[in-house]
DNA sequence: AACGATACGGAGATACTCTCCGTTTATCAA
DNA sequence: TTGATAAACGGAGAGTATCTCCGTATCGTT
C-alpha cells in the first residue's frame, strides 16, 4: 500500500510571514545585547507584535533560538568554501574552528549551537551542514597525513562548543590560543 | 595612618546558623536534583524556612551557588592528595583533570565552578585552593619533561571547564576521550 | 525574668512565561 | 468590487518565579 503524499501546505499569510521576519530579527538583537534568556515579552515589543503573535510563530524559546541560529550558520557557511580547498589542510581546519567560536561566542548562551547534531537529523539544514562540512575539513587533513585519523569530529565540535560557552563566562578568554592547544592535541606525532 | 583592625564580627545566633546549613543542604540537593536554576522558593521551602530568610543569608542565587561549591571543593581537594606525589605526573594530571570533569557535571550549570578565580582573590578560599592544587599538579608534570612549558594552568581550567559544560548539554558525550586530546595536546613533542 | 538586638515568615509587588477569546486581516471566488 | 471564510492578530489575565519589607518571634546577655 502506497502512503498518498501529504497535501502542500498552504503557504503563510503576507501578514504572518512579515511578522515571523520581525521576530527572527528582533530576538537576533535582543539575543545579542542580552544573551539566550532574553526576555521573550520584550522581544515580542521590538517586533511591534503581540505575546501571543510571538507564541504562535515559535511555540517555545527554542524554537525561536532554532530560527536565528539557521540564519547565523547560512551565512557563515560562506566562509568554508575557500577552506575546503586551502593548500594546507590543518590550518584550513584551525582556521575554520576559530571562525566558528568568533562567531558564536557573540550569542551568550548560545554555545551548544555547535554541537553536532543527532544522525537522525540528517538534511539539508543549516546545522547539518554545517556538521558535515567540519566533516570534509576534518577529513581532508587526516588525508594530508597531518591530523590523527582516530578522531571525529563530533569530539572535535564538542571541544570548541567548549571554548565558545568559556569566551561567554564573563572572564577573559584567549579563544585562538585554546583552539590551539586542541589542534596541537589532533595532529599525528612524528 | 594605620587603618584601625575592624571589631571581630558578632558571632551569627544559633537560630541563624542552624538556617544557614538547612539552606546550603537544600541547596545541594536541589542543583543536583534540578540545575543551577533550581527555584529558590523550593530550596527554601525544602529548608523549612521562609523566603525571606533565604535572601538574607544568601542575598543572590550565585552566593549560594558559592555556599554550595565551596563545600564541594574542600571535599573534592583531599582527591589531590596522592595525585601530587604520583610517580607518573603526566597521568596524575590527567586523572585531576578527569575527577574534577566527574564530579562537577553532577551540578548542571554550574561548569563555571572550574574557570580559576581571579589573583585578586588569592587566599584560602576552596576555590583558589583548588586552582593553586592544580597549578602544583600541572608544574609537576612540566618539571617531569612531560608537559610543554609554555602551557599554564589557566587556560588548561578553561578547556577543562568547557568539557564539563558539553557533558550537561544533554547528548552523550566521552569526557574521557575529551580531557584524552586536551592531554595529547600538552604533551611534548618528540 | 527583662530587655535589646538579631532573625524570622510570608504577603504582596514585580516581572516574566504562556494561554485563549473576541477582533482584525488577508485571500479567494463569484 | 463584494462577501465569505479562514488565518492571524493583540493583549488581558492566569500562573509561577524572584525579591522586599514589616510585624512578630527568638536568642543571648545581664
Amino acid at each position: 500500500m502506497t502512503v498518498p503524499p501529504s497535501p502542500p501546505a498552504r503557504p503563510m499569510r503576507a501578514d504572518a510571514r512579515r511578522n515571523y521576519e520581525r521576530l527572527v530579527s528582533a530576538a537576533t538583537e535582543a539575543f545579542l545585547e542580552n544573551g539566550a534568556d532574553a526576555s521573550l515579552d520584550d522581544i515580542a515589543k521590538r517586533a511591534g507584535v503581540g505575546p501571543g503573535t510571538l507564541y504562535r510563530h515559535f511555540p517555545a524559546r527554542q524554537n525561536l533560538i532554532d530560527a536565528v541560529l539557521d540564519r547565523w550558520m547560512a551565512s557563515v557557511l560562506t566562509e568554508a568554501e575557500p577552506l575546503l580547498e586551502a593548500a594546507d589542510p590543518a590550518e584550513a581546519l584551525a582556521v575554520w574552528l576559530r571562525r566558528l567560536v568568533s562567531h558564536v561566542y557573540r550569542f551568550r548562551g548560545l554555545s551548544s549551537a555547535l554541537i553536532p547534531p543527532e544522525d537522525k537529523m540528517k538534511g539539508d539544514s543549516p546545522g547539518w551542514v554545517l556538521h558535515s562540512t567540519s566533516e570534509q575539513l576534518l577529513a581532508r587533513a587526516q588525508q594530508s597525513g597531518q591530523i590523527r585519523s582516530d578522531v571525529v569530529i563530533k569530539e572535535v565540535m564538542m571541544l570548541v562548543s567548549g571554548v565558545t560557552w568559556a569566551c561567554t563566562s564573563g572572564k577573559e578568554v584567549d579563544a585562538d590560543r585554546l583552539i590551539d592547544l586542541i589542534m596541537n592535541g589532533l595532529r599525528v606525532r612524528d
